[in-house]
RNA sequence: CGGGACGUGGCGCAGUCUGGUAGCGCACCUGCUUUGGGAGCAGGGGGUCGGAGGUUCGAAUCCUCUCGUCCCGACCA
């Protein structure tokens, strides 16, 4: 391909609006534009690495045996009802009416789709197991675009689901894709943890999520490097540490027969209380009042930690926000800073969640802090807080995991220090069971002719998110650098001088010879000054990159890879050699 | 949804506070020179200053409303 032919609009300077490196390196290498806020154009070079990657995903679908086919984009209403989540799922669903009036959607994934089909073709256990795939757009209509094309509206995005006629079979199905997902984030040159996650909205039993780690990624993972455990912070076990810096630290954690009353004004963050109290953090307890469905519920966590909503959301079975500053005074009778679980107004019937950190000690246990721990806590007066504040003895809370897991704490599983890394999320995995199956009625007749309801999985993998965390990974301050597998050509030919007859002929029969033995190639026959095309040629990050320029006239070119090593001068003869060697040891 | 910022030629920005009729760099067009790391000289084209309303003799600049975009948080397969 000439790069005279080729449309790539290479920009000098990054775009005002990018902060994200992959962004800012997209924008600039010509591969996409931005159309409106979280909605893009894939460019030539984009489309190349989509399709690239998009190719890389088919080979190892198909390879798990499932089939490809294509969904409509734009469904009426009633599916979406069936299941229950045209009403659950709120605004995020781009929504319209067509010209009878009736409702439709623009569809955000395709469980319902997928599952009225299988419905109405799938009826015998004979046909199962099925896996269908797709690569389709989906819309979903985000509070907050960002990171480019990491968190868009509109976006392609490889869609499989499993069908099966148990639990067993949905297992081999499940243990399929993680087998087809490890080889295709592999083969396309990006790091990844498989990590447990939520199962979200879209119900269901166990779910993974795919973390390329980056840090222009959205989810915190924590990890164990000792024994593997893996978990989104959203919903990751971990033990805390004790609050160890506080022992000795008197007054503090003495737990005196009641707790005292002692005047903090003014003092409303655990910083300032902490601090104006000489306590430590670690020995506060922070009250959090949220509002869960419609009442509200107060939740503590220790000073040091933090709630993480989601946790607290699934321990309540109910969404949940938090509370308005006049709901807080409703609920407690006292200002923002100041609540806490001992003294609530009496009939008020607050619900009181703890964090497991804050259950007592079991009598004899082992620990560094002997005896009950006294806490401080707000008062539920505006200006006081309370110190010797045993939990169990000065209120009964309920106990719960609240706390989001953070670097330093222990492995649930191995009791080693965790990590928490930061990542982007490139594909996910979930058990579905009958969530969508059942209400969409879904069943096949076993060997017994009983009907029985599929058990079904989902699995998705985002192509542009693979990409961006490709850049993101793997780029230097010249520009990109592609894993090989998805690049938008193998080799790039720089050719310096446009106009010089023998350098034409030179790079078009290299460029012709190289494309006979079966590579992409991109020839820069643009007449630009050198600097420029070989900026550019980095900009946009192919592997291989052959210079025909002063030596061509000598049957001389030079060949380098992109991710650094020796720049060679060979025989235009050679070249073809060394292009597969070099080609052959990058990643 | 809460908080913050920004909209001025294609791109990146200055000008706004203190009102006087729009400027810089890059890109683009023409010519000449140049050509292995984002050229030089000369000439040239291109802007409803996001939009609407208002104040004023006069608005990019002040006021009101509105639309768009980005950032932090919340939210989010």
């Amino acid at each position: 391909m000439r790069a005279t032919a080729l449309f790539m609009p290479t920009v000098k300077e990054d775009p005002a609006d990018a902060e994200a490196v992959s962004h800012k390196l997209m924008v600039r290498g010509g591969f996409v534009r931005q159309f409106a806020s979280g909605i893009y154009i894939m460019l030539p070079l984009g489309w190349r690495v989509m399709q690239r990657i998009c190719g890389v995903i088919r080979e190892e679908m198909d390879g798990i045996g499932a089939v490809e086919m294509s969904m409509p984009t734009m469904h009426p209403a009633d599916v979406w009802q069936a299941t229950g989540r045209y009403e659950s799922i709120g605004q995020e669903m781009f929504r319209l009416q067509d010209r009878g009036g009736r409702d439709m959607v623009l569809a955000m994934t395709h469980e319902e789709v997928f599952t009225w089909l299988a419905s109405r073709e799938l009826r015998s256990y004979r046909d199962l197991p099925q896996i269908w795939y797709q690569l389709q757009l989906k819309f979903r209509d985000e509070p907050r675009p960002k990171g480019g094309v990491l968190r868009v509206r509109e976006f392609l995005m490889k869609d499989s689901y499993s069908f099966d006629i148990d639990e067993a079979g949905l297992d081999k199905s499940y243990e399929k894709h993680i087998g087809a997902y490890d080889r295709i984030f592999a083969r396309c040159g990006v790091d990844i943890y498989r990590v447990e996650s939520d199962s979200g909205f879209m119900g269901g039993a166990q779910a993974h999520e795919y973390i390329a780690p980056s840090a222009a990624g959205e989810d915190r993972i924590a990890l164990c490097p000792s024994c593997g455990y893996a978990a989104n912070v959203e919903l990751a076990r971990s033990v805390a540490l004790p609050p160890a810096e506080a022992v000795g630290a008197a007054p503090t954690g003495e737990a005196t027969d009641a707790p005292r009353e002692v005047g903090t004004p003014g003092r409303r963050t655990i910083e300032e209380v902490s601090t104006y109290l000489g306590i430590a953090p670690s020995l506060l307890i922070k009250a959090l009042v949220y509002v869960a469905g419609d009442r509200p519920v107060m939740a503590l966590v220790r000073g040091d930690h933090s709630l993480h909503e989601s946790k607290l959301a699934r321990y309540l079975k109910t969404e949940v926000r938090a509370a308005q500053a006049e709901e807080v005074r409703a609920a407690t009778g006292a200002e923002v800073g100041f609540v806490g679980p001992v003294g609530l107004p009496a009939g008020t019937g607050l619900r009181v969640v703890a964090d497991e950190s804050l259950r007592p000690a079991p009598v004899g246990a082992e620990s560094p802090w002997p005896g009950p721990r006294g806490y401080a806590a707000g008062a539920n007066k505006t200006d006081a807080h309370l110190v010797g504040v045993v939990v169990g003895r000065d209120f009964q809370p309920e106990y719960a995991d609240l706390r989001e897991a953070q670097e330093g704490d222990g492995c649930p599983q191995c009791g080693r220090t965790l990590i928490v890394e930061q990542g982007i999320e490139v594909g996910n995995i979930f058990k579905l069971g009958t969530k969508y199956s059942m209400p969409l009625g879904a069943t096949v007749l076993d060997e017994t002719g009983r009907e029985r309801t599929m058990i079904m999985g989902s699995y998705g993998i985002g192509p542009a998110r693979i990409a961006a965390a490709a850049v993101e990974q793997r780029s230097d301050d010249r520009g990109i650098v592609w894993p090989k597998a998805i690049a938008p050509f193998d080799v790039h030919i720089v050719q310096v001088q446009a106009k010089d007859q023998v350098q034409i002929e030179v790079a078009a029969s290299l460029h012709d010879s190289l494309a006979a033995e079966g590579w992409e190639v991109l020839w820069d026959d643009r007449d630009e000054r050198p600097g420029s095309k070989f900026a550019d040629a980095e900009l946009i990050g192919c592997p291989v990159r052959v210079t025909v320029g002063k030596g061509a006239s000598l049957g001389m070119v030079e060949v380098e890879a992109r991710r650094g090593g020796d720049r060679l001068e060979v025989a235009v003869g050679e070249c073809g050699v060394l292009v597969r060697r070099l080609w052959e040891a990058c990643e």
